[in-house]
DNA sequence: GTCTATAGTTCGATAGAC
DNA sequence: GTCTATCGAACTATAGAC
């Protein structure tokens, strides 16, 4: 959680920078509903000072262009998405599968984040998107890393020996995003995390040696 | 097939709207690539019309506001896809999974509608987009249309009596949609149809009273 | 059917005052 | 750290000539 500049003042009660970076946060709030709603190309920064109840000049101050917005926008929220909920080692594949439907019924619970995901994925299939290179390179890495927890299921015996994992991983994935589309279009229709039990539950039923459904907690 | 306006003219050689239906077919296969693209928003009329070699104002002829031109793209292409692919009867459960294979096969040698969905439907989750309304009817008529095919597959005694047609209707959409949306970022990576496939044949497995994989064709 | 011209906005980014 | 002012550019849509 760096700050602009060079600044070096230190945290605290009344910390020099507390303000700075409360004001950024809330910048970073209101971008990611922005972006959810227009997507990258077509956000425009001085709504989004509006909302803060800053100028654009004054929001260029925090962040010098409006890619590097987004830069800050998607670290910031990948940070506290996948690193948490996917790359933790998990002591069984059904406990990682309990933790997929952790991480759904949270993203149910941030309409903003979860429809901005939407928006820039699409958009970003654009080889020229200035975040298409993100984006590629985080499925790159969910997968190896989803495949990874499913590896080790199945040196550890819970999982059948002929699991193809990587393919596994990328089914997974894409019901996950699948669902979050039809998700954002009627949220009322779709109950997510419901949804995605079925699926892990009959995906467990068919990977696991015991070819029991996925256990509860 | 209609045109512009109320024209009357008949179709022939030479027919007297020949040449503006070409016309307006380039223009809606330049926007496809746009919308893929840049999505709705930040999409420019200019730059198309100056791709099919005309000016703005000429474009404007053909589609009076950028929001026609949208509808007339979404259209178009939802013609001859779900309707082709998804509403015919088929003889079998079976056969009609091989329909969405060959339906993601095609998917597959177009990238641009396929890039331009996955833009589209992301940007739509917005209430305000001019094409939530189309996406959110699209979804609920395709739930409804596959799950109707799953259903017949019951009462005819393909599939299990106790088959949840709706929620495997939108797994099944949401997988596929999901794997257009690795496939968009690393087509290179990604097998759509094998993926796909791999899918429906565990599903045909749980599904199917006979609990064998998906017959051949 | 296509052009030019233009009205009326809005945009991202920079520069400098305070 | 925020504001004002401004530049240069792009945008949709309209109007009217040909």
């Amino acid at each position: 959680m760096d700050v602009k500049g060079g600044a070096t003042g230190r945290r605290g009660p009344r910390g020099s920078y507390a303000v700075g970076d409360e004001r950024r946060t809330r910048i970073l709030d209101a971008a990611v509903e922005h972006f959810a709603q227009w997507g990258f190309h077509a956000t425009s920064l001085t709504r989004i000072a509006k909302e803060v109840g800053i100028t654009q000049g004054g929001l260029l101050h925090h962040f010098r262009t409006k890619e590097a917005l987004l830069v800050s926008v998607l670290e910031a929220s990948d940070e506290n998405d996948a690193v948490r909920f996917f790359t933790e080692e998990c002591e069984s594949v059904a406990e990682w599968f309990h933790r997929l439907l952790d991480l759904t019924a949270h993203n149910a619970q941030r309409p903003g984040r979860t429809r901005m995901f939407n928006a820039l994925v699409g958009e970003s299939g654009d080889p020229d998107h200035p975040a298409h290179a993100f984006f590629a390179r985080r499925y790159r890495t969910l997968v190896e890393e989803a495949g990874g927890s499913l590896r080790r299921g199945v040196e550890s015996g819970e999982l059948r020996g002929d699991t193809d994992c990587t393919a596994e991983a990328r089914q997974l994935l894409a019901v996950m995003d699948g669902l979050q589309l039809q998700w954002v279009l009627a949220p009322a229709s779709v109950d997510m995390v419901e949804q995605l039990h079925h699926y892990v539950d009959r995906l467990y039923r068919a990977l696991s040696t015991a070819g029991r459904a996925l256990p509860p907690r």
